[in-house]
DNA sequence: GGAAATTAATCAAACGATTGATTAATTTTG
DNA sequence: CAAAATTAATCAATCGTTTGATTAATTTCC
């Protein structure tokens, strides 16, 4: 049958994603992608021309998926505080069910090595964060908002929902605790979002 | 002379930390660290035993010159709010004068395959976050703070300034803008800690 | 329609280069 | 002189990549 022909193509980037996920790009070797994907050595070069490859490949396949996503909100006929709210479920549920993928673009971001890809990531997210910051800007210009500044409050937000990614210990002290757990995630996802919704509520409308 | 000694010891570590911040722990090669202190190759195993045992050599380090520095603040007869912005304002600036260690230290913290050294990273981080944690519920108890998600608050906070060192361009869309540049990095400093003193005092203390 | 030519996909094996580590000899130092 | 420090040379292992050959599928041609 057709549908048994699995894709050696993606198996290749689906293992490869999952193990520079795990250990790194520089602490995965081609060898152990062709193992974990069942395809011979030589595939990998013969597909995407090298190991970097792959890798550009992956981060490319990724930031297309998250550019479609939170485009709608921003013409929605809602106020800005309702927006903003919308933006942080989106992410927080984003980022929430991709964190090995999430903690790899991030170490990839604080290595100097690979500007290329520094440079698309760093592309990918001033993006988004345009999107933010439109909202909250306009909800400064309309009144709705008290003035802040806006690229901090952008760091809150975003720097939250990373920190929890990377360091879930930090705001689960119990032990036994899995982000991979679908009930524990669920738990870490509500709080966080309830949190941040309330955190930029009191912060941004609050009359002072 | 004796102050043209230079001690090799020494340089090898201090060539490791630059190095790994650089380009990664497997992306530095022990002959590049080599290279980089002036020292023979055979000298990283003679005194270190190990490439490893140089990168668990700069975290003890680090991590023990991290852990001397906050203890004070929490003795202060001053009020919970002036012990958080205090603590504000410590961490803003030692991370902010560390930046590239501290890059490289989350970096480790979001990989699984070093578990030794996650699991020193995690100590040393929980002691710290202990403290902050004391100082709010303190803070909730004697009724001058919200009652609030106590670890999620940590978790901006420390979320924040990540992401600020991580991702400057997040905060200054400006293209010229340098971290390493003393005078860029007073002005996100200054930045940094206005916005967070004031995002803890409006949201830990406003009533509602 | 069926032989011939072309293409894409896959493989085991080997490539040169680099890795972290170790040896044994030599120099420096107290 | 003996211990510590430093060196050049070398080790086996692994790295990412390339090779030439083989198979399977597709296209071309008569």
């Amino acid at each position: 049958m057709k549908t048994e022909k699995v894709d050696k193509k993606q198996a290749i980037l689906d293992a490869a994603e999952k193990l520079f996920c795990e250990t790194g790009y520089e602490g995965t070797s081609t060898r152990q992608i062709a193992k974990e994907s069942g395809a011979n050595m030589a595939m990998i070069n013969y597909y995407f021309g090298s190991k970097e490859g792959v890798f550009i490949e992956i981060m490319n396949e990724r930031i297309a998926g998250f550019a479609s996503q939170l485009k709608i909100i921003n013409e929605d006929k809602i106020s800005a505080l309702e927006k903003l709210h919308k933006v942080i479920e989106g992410y927080v549920n984003r980022i929430l069910n991709n964190t090995a993928f999430h903690k790899m673009m991030h170490r990839e971001l604080s290595l100097t090595q690979r500007p290329e890809m520094y440079d698309k990531i760093k592309d990918a997210m001033s993006h988004n964060m345009q999107l933010i910051d439109r909202i909250i800007t306009d909800g400064i210009e309309d009144g709705s908002f008290n003035k802040v500044d806006v690229r901090m409050v952008i760091a809150t937000i975003m720097g939250t929902i990373t920190n929890i990614v990377i360091a879930p210990h930090k705001v689960i002290s119990c032990s036994n605790f899995d982000l991979s757990n679908p009930k524990d995630k669920k738990i870490i996802k509500d709080r966080a979002v309830a949190h941040l919704q309330d955190l930029t509520t009191v912060y941004l409308t609050t009359k002072r």
